[in-house]
DNA sequence: CCTCCACTGACACGACTGTTTCAGTAATGC
DNA sequence: GCATTACTGAAACAGTCGTGTCAGTGGAGG
């Protein structure tokens, strides 16, 4: 289990690549502009690898978080969509694209796995939200298949153009 | 214009970024792959950003090439959707993403405007193809907006988890 | 007091980065 | 034949990368 000091490290990293992006962060810019220095991280992280590792984590919590909140039943694909286009969300929600662009390019390393497992925690969330009866049913299977791709195709739309109102338009 | 030699390196190059990913990509190993030398790529593109640029605008080359081979009217989005899903094509759309995601992160540089652009050809493909009474419509404008969503969307699933059967068949 | 432990600073290592310099070669046009 | 042009090879440049080494801190527990 983590220090309270790698915590604190990795809450000001966690910050810092939500601004400047993870795929090609160095530690040494990272560690001067959160106030440590390479040895540190290195301590702490045992190495690179082990703090993108770290940092995936992070933001994996925030999306694990967010599923939780959001809850089930009628709506979520609204919901969802909701919190998906706030402006304020928009950094992690970069984030999150790179990572999974990543993953796919490069199946080794810290990003392993991390768009599949992404895919199945939404999956499984629109799941929760089916009425029972359809739930277990190859159509209800295609139907949460069909909001996810809609609010991942929305998403990546929103992120390119910034046209909120165009896009959530069109999801209504 | 291209000399013979540029367009033929840039072709080997372009095989090559196809299955090693352009973000993390350098001039040395890609030439050593291609049978070629830094010096001879420095001279052909005049940097890396040039390199980068060119092969950018090759994967981009292929991207058109198959909305003008889709054609328009009826029936696109079930025809696009067929490319999107070809195993062969799987690289490409990868490479695709890669880029995506990176100039959403990185607005500078060579990546600059991959995002927009591709949204703005998509849309006008579909667009294209809707009947004239609804094609200035905000109505028609919607709509092509929630088929891209959804297209995108469906392949980032498939992608990610490689289960055609299931993304295929949410989208009929 | 003294030991242990979490943490930190300074520095160097070898590998790799894009790019430059200087040197050629081979073919083409006059 | 000669000059120009297109291309190529070898080596070096300064910089950055992740990581390792060696030396300390400061505070907490016995």
């Amino acid at each position: 289990m983590p220090s309270a000091r790698e915590t604190e490290l990795l809450e000001a990293a966690y910050r810092y690549v939500l601004t400047h992006g993870l795929a090609d962060v160095s530690l040494r810019p990272l560690a001067a502009a959160i106030g440590s220095s390479t040895r540190v991280l290195l301590y702490l992280f045992g190495s690179k690898e082990g703090l993108v590792r770290a940092l995936l984590a992070r933001a994996r919590a925030d999306e694990l978080a967010l599923l939780a909140d959001i809850g089930a039943g009628p709506g979520v694909v609204a919901r969802l969509w909701e919190w998906l286009s706030a402006p304020a969300h928009r950094p992690l929600l970069t984030l999150w694209l790179e990572a999974y662009a990543r993953s796919l390019v490069e199946p080794d390393g810290p990003w392993a796995g991390f768009a599949r497992a992404t895919v199945h925690d939404w999956l499984e969330v629109l799941r929760a939200s089916q009425p029972v009866d359809v739930r277990d049913t190859p159509a209800g299977l295609a139907a949460r298949t069909r909001e996810l791709a809609l609010l991942r195709g929305a998403l990546l739309d929103l992120l390119a153009t910034g046209d909120g109102e165009r896009v959530s338009s069109a999801l209504a």
